[in-house]
DNA sequence: GCCGCCGCTGTTATCGCTAACATCAGGGGG
DNA sequence: CCCCCTGATGTTAGCGATAACAGCGGCGGC
């Protein structure tokens, strides 16, 4: 577009070409009202000819903020953090804002505010940070930050401006289904205890069970990998009367299924099992998982709303959403025998 | 850390604190050389004190550069694209710069040119384009960004300064193992055509046929998801002679599996098979999957050191960079009946 | 002992934009 | 007929940094 070396055209330039003074193109540019119609054009077709674009750095300086919000997420292909980052980049290009993404490799109190520190540095307008271990959020509370910032899936009884999936709800659901379909009790392999996620979905399984007057038999505690399911699966396929397991995420379920496939434990038949999150592979695990599927793109979008709520408005940061995740039903759940 | 309302410090007023200029201040940030010690530690002590932060906005204005990466990356959950987002991230980060992510949901020539297009408004410094399919490679072609530019995963015949996982060699690596396990021929469920990822991987199955003088059987071609697996298995299920095939990634392998399950086939005794990506669940599919593993990391880190090469020095931008991946031997390989 | 260079620091201009104020023509009310 | 207001535009002053140049001691060489 521009010969190598001639830099690129400024305000100034358009202002000469369309004969009006520069601060009537910024006026054009941003849209302020009195401005004469055939001026305006003139401007537009100025900009056009010479393919300026404004210099967002100049317009940061001098307004003292930028149209970039800033993500911190945990750095891991997890599926749940990578489809909430996903969605909401979608969503904030949508609204305008670019994006700029500070992927931290632990959630510990240094790393949060080391990546926090990197996008103030970057003057942005507003912060997400998905946070969903302890840690990460008694970090945020010591970070004042000066922006306008949204938590997602963060400690559900503190942050404000919040945004996080029901995990209570979702894990509830599961755990009756297992119960409606006529199991005793079930099981449940959880995430790490650190994980609000975990800790949610842990309440749920409990509550359902209490509710119904079940037993609630020892945790499982686990990581979200596969190779924890695997171990957890080894464990409960020599304990007969295990006849429902509900795990933390469809990975911990895949390892599950695996180890009790080599034992010989048939899903369904001998065993139900219900996962969380609905990856797309769920439905051709061996057996078709029945899971719980989380509405990833209702809260980045709830996320950014917050987030925009709070910029052109400083009051209300109090505000926190929880979205209710849905039920999918396959083949791994059945009547006990 | 401020008390909301007074401004941020800016360097004047580090500056005044040390008792120098705001020069000298610039000096220290910069690493500039002839600073005596003792002025450089007062300085260091004034930023300190008063929570000093750099405004990039400005430094970037004065300098025309920002210390901004772009990337273009396709909106998806899929494996490979996003573990390559995420190690860029990383090693973006461990290099100072920040990341902006346009992400796109299409990768054509209209999205494609919008998301470099919001990215040169940011004025970034670097661009980073994800670009695994036909139309994005020739989109690129048409742009003229006058920034330095990367191509991840792109045409390997045509982009400059483009790193890429080596699809071929994988895939040979992966058709020779199934080879030497004695079948005498291997099939191949590829992934989308218009993928170069899905496109190198054929090559390399077809090169390792005609290499072993071994009979082409006609290709499958599915797109990446575990339901296109798990159809292409419910027609290889009825074919007896079928006894071992590689799928062009982990995903379709698992769908695979699922149906051969379901029509009583068993995997590795019947039927051997091999997948691509080595995703971290591939472990625990049933029976544990045999794959090729490419280096995302290194991927990621040869790409930031070809655009950082571009930015300090304009020449030799058509340097290209091809990874080669490794095959991890699982139990879902084994010779035939 | 003077010149010149070097090491350190300060002064000034500048990047491209927006905000605030200045200017100026035209129109309606007293 | 003058005043004031209003709509359209221009002028000026920064935003916070870097770059270029200017000063200013002290030290070595002739």
């Amino acid at each position: 577009m521009d010969i190598r070396g001639s830099r690129s055209p400024a305000m100034t330039d358009v202002a000469r070409l369309a004969g009006v003074s520069h601060q009537t193109v910024s006026r054009v540019l941003n849209g302020h009202p009195n401005v004469k119609e055939q001026t305006r054009l003139r401007v537009r077709a100025a900009i056009a000819e010479l393919g300026y674009r404004p210099n967002r750095a100049a317009r940061a300086l001098v307004t003292g903020r930028s149209q970039l919000i800033g993500i911190v997420a945990l750095n891991s292909t997890l599926y749940g953090p990578s489809s909430l980052l996903a969605a909401f980049e979608q969503a904030a290009a949508e609204a305008g804002f670019a994006v700029s993404v500070g992927s931290v490799g632990r959630l510990d109190r240094e790393s949060i505010a080391g990546a926090v520190d990197r996008h103030l540095d970057q003057r942005v307008a507003g912060l997400v940070v998905i946070a969903p271990v302890a840690s990460a959020g008694e970090a945020l509370e010591e970070i004042a930050t000066g922006v306008p910032l949204v938590t997602i899936d963060g400690d559900p009884r503190r942050a404000h401006a919040l945004v996080t999936v029901d995990q209570v709800a979702g894990a509830r659901a599961a755990t009756r289904h297992l119960l409606q379909a006529g199991h005793r009790t079930v099981w449940h392999v959880s995430g790490p205890a650190d994980w609000y996620d975990a800790a949610g979905r842990i309440e749920g399984w409990r509550q359902a069970l209490e509710e119904a007057g079940a037993e609630v038999p020892p945790l499982l505690p686990a990581d979200w990998s596969a190779a924890a399911g695997y171990a957890a699966g080894q464990m409960l396929a020599r304990m007969p009367e295990v006849t429902a397991v509900f795990t933390a995420n469809d990975h911990l379920a895949l390892g599950l299924l695996r180890a009790l496939s080599e034992r010989g434990r048939r899903v369904p038949h001998d065993l139900s099992v219900v996962g969380f999150d609905d990856v797309p592979e769920a439905a051709f695990f061996i057996p078709p998982l029945t899971t719980v599927r989380p509405a990833f793109d209702a809260v980045a979008q709830a996320g950014l709303d917050l987030l925009l709520a709070q910029m052109v408005d400083t009051a209300d940061p109090d505000n926190r959403i929880v979205i209710a995740p849905s039920l999918v039903k396959r083949e791994s759940v059945a009547p006990p025998r």
